[in-house]
Formats: structure tokens, sequence, C-alpha cells
DNA sequence: AGTGACCTTATAGTGAAGAAGAAGGTTTGT
DNA sequence: ACAAACCTTCTTCTTCACTATAAGGTCACT
């Protein structure tokens, strides 16, 4: 009792079956346990899991980054904690480098609707870029790891 | 003078020149002026606007939204004011979404860092997952427009 | 016993976003 | 004048991330 079968998995994370064992395929979650007919079962870690790829992807990183992601763990024990903070570090700047964009962008986006409509006093011309002016040219960023 | 030939926008947007004809053929960007022999010659406002792409890319917007969000415009006599608000207010509640979710992810990749190799004190297991645990399971997100 | 909704693997096809290559014209430096 | 480094269009290829199809097994219900 408690597992779910691989439809409902797909249903709840709103995926769908085909995707998911096509994560499988791609070692994004792990392989569960399976029933004596052969059918695939799922617990409530692998509902968070699926969850966190489907975030994440909504964010721009590949399934590829997410792997990284979702590898970072810090066990007791472990050998290569410095490689995991490294990683994890990495990982950090570019999630900060995409708050920074994102928050230009939604600055852009706001001027853009307060001044559309608010009455006759609306500018001539108001586009995105127009008002991303000013804003960060281009600042030769370097998402490379 | 000033203007850029396709390489040299290229070279200046991180993107290639075969990219940059993609995005044209695209209507992402609009077609430039010619020289004599055909060169397309670019402006410095085709390098903001290819900035934008390109960043626009890394926040995890399609060629097809980042069209949407290039086409916003405000424009005195505009008729379709409304339908510009309506666009761009869509558009803000994506952005401030993806803005949460960053965010979460952030603190999630903090813990992480904060906990490994800070002394003998480190978790027994901490994951990106477990870091996230208690901040929104599965929320029913539908980005659909 | 049969039907319909589920599940299995395996293979092939799709759409987005470029990248690569062919065949040729242009510009710049020496 | 001629080579190197640009540029042109057009067509084909690749990678990613699915998506669909085929052929069949399982489960719950009537």
């Amino acid at each position: 009792m408690g597992y779910l079968r691989i439809g409902e998995l797909a249903h709840r994370t709103g995926t769908s079956t085909e995707t998911l064992r096509f994560y499988e395929s791609k070692d994004l979650i792990v392989a569960p346990r399976r029933s004596d007919a052969g059918y695939r079962l799922y617990t409530q870690a692998d509902v968070a899991r699926v969850d966190f790829i489907v975030k994440s992807k909504r964010l721009g990183f590949s399934l590829k980054e997410i792997e990284e992601l979702l590898s970072l763990r810090i066990e007791r024990e472990s050998k290569t904690c410095g490689e995991v903070k490294k990683l994890a570090q990495a990982k950090l700047m570019t999630i900060e480098n995409k708050l920074v964009e994102l928050t230009q962008m939604k600055s852009a986006l706001q001027k853009i609707t307060d001044a559309c409509c608010g009455g006759e006093t609306s500018a001539l011309e108001c586009t995105i870029l127009n008002s991303l002016d000013g804003v960060s040219g281009s600042e030769n960023y370097d998402s490379k790891l």
C-alpha cells in the first residue's frame, strides 16, 4: 500500500508515463521496485524528485544540470566533500545570476504595465528593451562551469 | 561606420553567425540593412536585442516566448493596449513564479554548502531534496497562458 | 470469458534550436 | 594579384527532450 504506479505518478507531477520512463533511462529517477507483474511502484520520495525535475526545467536547467543538482549530497565519511562544495557553489552562482537577470526583466515588464493604460500620460513608445535601458549591456557572463 | 557585420555581432553576443541568421529567419531579429555586396549591417540596437535573447534563453524562455516578450510595446494610438497589458501581466506572473522557485533552490543549495565541511558537525546526509523539505510539494502550478 | 484501462519493452518519429558543409562572392592585407 | 578571412544562400546533420506506435501482458469488473 502507498505505492503509486507510473500513471498516477505522471498525473501527480504533470508529466507523462513516457516522460517518466525516459527520465529513468537517463538516470534522473532511480529505477523503482517492481510489482510481481513487473509494474513500477513509486513512493512519495519519487513524487518530490519528479517535482524537483519539473521545477528545475522551468528555470532553464538542462536534464544534465538537473542530474548534477540531484547528485549533490553530503554524506558523512564522504571523501568528495570538497568537490560537492565546489559544485554547489558553482550552481549557486548560476542561480544568483539568474535571479539578477529575472529581477531586471521583472522591473522592465513592470515599467511597461505601469505605463500602459494608466491614463493619457503613457510614453510615446515603450518596449521591454527600452525599459531595460541602462541596465547592463553585454556583461561577458560566462556560464561555463 | 558604426555598423557591425554578422561575425562581429556574433562575437559580441557570444553567439554564432549561423545562430544569428537562424534568429532572423525566425523573426527574432529584424532583417538588417545590407551593404552593396549584400552583407548584413547591424547597429547597437541589434546588440541589445541579441543580448536580451541570450539572457532570456538562459532563464528558460523558449524562442517563441522571447518573441512575445520582444513584441511587447506600448505605442501611442495603439488599439491593442489592453492586450499588451494582459500579456505583460501574464509574463510578470511567470517571472514571479520563477523568482520564487529560484529563491527556494538557492536557499536549499546554501543549506548544503553551509553544512558541508563546516566542521565535524555536518549532517548524516544532506541532499538538495532534503533541503527543500517542507517547501511546497506539488503546487499545481499551471504555466499555460 | 470478455472488455477496458492499465502496464511492459523496443523502436521509430518529432520539434526546437542550432551546427556543419558546399559552392561561391567580397574585402583586406601584402 | 593573390591568399586569408570574411560574407552569401541552401541543404543537410545533430542534439535534446520528448512523443508515438507496435505488440503484447495484467488487473478489476461484469
